[in-house]
DNA sequence: CCATGCTACCGTATCGTTTCGACATTTTTC
DNA sequence: GAAAAATGTCGAAACGATACGGTAGCATGG
């Protein structure tokens, strides 16, 4: 009886309102938006037919004849990762703030995921997007699945995103500073060999962390072992398995730097697994902190980046580009902060291989 | 120079397709969609017209004229609880397969960004919505602010939820059974006075697993003890002021029941914080399980939803309810499993209170 | 008294699609 | 070989909102 016609009702309409009211649409348009040049006694009269009717304008239409729509959208690798719902709440703030709707896309890492989203971002006609390309995504095809709108990429750059007319800004950090601190952390504490599991190197963003590293290696006359630097996925399982390879062979090392909180999990999984202590027995710094890091023992050091504002700053650079304040494409590096807590100490005594003695 | 302009280039319509392939605009509609009726020949020539100006069709005109977006939304009172991204990605995943598009608000528990994001659907003319309230929101107004948007209701209901016409559906777990269980187990382990930390009990999900917890303590000829029922605002700093407040009691239980994740998380950290050995001096019993669970020190025992399952269950219903397979209102309750790790042993010895005598 | 300037409205073109009926062609059927 | 049917394409009318030009009505001023 009632299954016949699925749909049934209708949406209520700008024009149904026009009739409830007795007045034409273009005074309740008026009415509803540049309050100017309607009296007092017709706003009300308008108001209340809305209310009754529960009128909702229609977005469809009015990002249509507008042509354009107060929405940006973001693009992340990994919504379950909570650094990346930080930025998104970051995002969110600020949007909100200024009158702006946010749409979300999980890409879960994988490029052809993200292509889809920014497809449907751009379907959507949003007035500009927030980019945090997947790991396996190249940096430059924004416009050609974006057309015209604006892109600011955040957290992860490509070699290409900064310079090239591909996006109208990047914010993150400073990457090399980043792991260059927290490797000298290590060292100070008397780490001569220090591990580091990062993410795929055609990420400028990880490139970086890997110089960072590589030049305080350099700064205490140390070189970089390539056997010590491995590269995984950014997800637990790839840093479980790296910190596995690391930690069972002859050799291991004292310290293992993750660059992201995912590998940095893992690790500490791995290093449970092995028996090991941490840090008696291996010292475990990571990026990216996280609100539980504090539940886990030990208490992991971590390099901390301001998410929250990263994402803040994306979502003003990007609306002040599209509201045109400035044309200027910027780029955005925020501070980190090493959180030191009991993950890391120094090394264990042990006699020095041979190797060792060498490069110390 | 250039910034007097700000948005110069207008998007490529379906007419500058039809021109630059020489044929009119139904025809380069209809190959793009109900590919009948043109030949082979044509739709090449359309399609290379498309690719060389990479045209997206206008999902606004589209839904205009369609007076359908192939969009369903969700709100969530938290995107930064694990429990919430699954039953996101669940949902993301069931809609992608069958071809719609999710929208995602975070109400951050609160009622009134909870009403913005749905709002924002109802405009925006989403063919559906998966609502999952915020704690302090009441259920019923759904209908004012959607208007005859078809909403299932997932994971938290309220009494009028269920049977109201508020909602074309619900889906969750059958929290009464799984909260018995949960303390049954406890129970099973010896445990005589067994604290409850819950949700507000204005959500029917935290009243039901209540309900469960008292009818587990009758079936042991316990009566429940008001003073050792707790609730707080679901997230881990009330879960810790309210196990503090447990612990520092004369007579404090030995295990304590957390109804969902983040108050787990906040009484295990009373419990480091007190200097209290888990699970020597007292047990610990969450709810919802995470991924990084087993990274805690005690792994701690979780009563485990399937998260994901109800995700893609509330995005089934609703699809089904919009493409009229069934006109019927449906209610799904999945199972839960208890994952027994090692937060729960039997309660310490030790001299029983006059109180306690009594009441075993 | 007419030109002018307000105020408070209204009619209509437009945004980019899809749908539906119309209209040529070509093919099939008696 | 003509009628009927199928095929391939097009023109025009919506969908719901906003912007723009128009237009009354009235007051003001020289």
């Amino acid at each position: 009886m009632r299954a016949k016609r699925p749909r049934p009702r209708r949406h209520v309409t700008i024009r149904d309102v026009a009739r409830a009211a007795g007045v034409s649409v273009s005074t309740v348009s008026a009415s509803i938006n540049h309050t100017d040049y309607v009296s007092a006694a017709m706003r009300t009269r308008i108001q209340t037919a809305i209310e009754r009717l529960h009128y909702r304008p229609n977005d469809l239409a009015r990002g249509l004849r507008l042509q354009h729509t107060r929405t940006i959208a973001v693009v992340v690798p990994d919504l379950s990762n909570s650094f990346y719902t930080e930025i998104v709440q970051g995002l969110e703030d600020y949007a909100g703030a200024v009158n702006y709707t946010l749409l979300i896309g999980d890409s879960r890492e994988r490029a052809t995921e993200e292509s889809k989203y920014l497809d449907s971002f751009h379907r959507r006609r949003v007035d500009g997007v927030v980019r945090i390309p997947a790991i396996d995504a190249r940096g430059v095809e924004s416009a050609a699945v974006l057309g015209s709108i604006p892109v600011v990429y955040a957290d992860r750059f490509f070699r290409t995103s900064r310079v090239k007319k591909s996006g109208v800004g990047c914010v993150g950090v400073n990457n090399a500073e980043a792991a260059f601190d927290a490797t000298r952390y290590l060292l100070g504490l008397g780490h001569r060999r220090i591990g580091i599991i990062m993410g795929p190197a055609t990420v400028l963003t990880a490139a970086e962390r890997l110089a960072g590293y590589s030049r305080a290696l350099r700064s205490s006359r140390l070189s970089v072992n390539a056997d010590l630097v491995r590269v995984a996925d950014n997800q637990m399982l790839g840093g479980h398995r790296e910190a596995i390879e690391l930690l069972t062979r002859p050799d291991r090392p004292t310290a293992i730097f993750c660059t992201n909180n995912m590998m940095t999990l893992g690790a500490l999984q791995a290093i449970q697994e092995l028996k090991l202590k941490c840090p008696k027995h291996v010292s475990l710094l990571g990026f990216d902190d996280f609100y539980w890091a504090t539940l886990l023992r030990p208490r992991i050091t971590m390099v901390r980046q301001p998410a929250r504002e990263i994402g803040m700053t994306a979502a003003r650079v990007l609306i002040d580009f599209i509201e045109g304040h400035n044309g200027m494409k910027s780029e955005h590096f925020l501070p980190t902060t090493l959180m030191v807590r009991e993950s890391c100490c120094p090394p264990p005594r042990r006699p020095l291989s041979a190797k060792e003695r060498r490069s110390s």
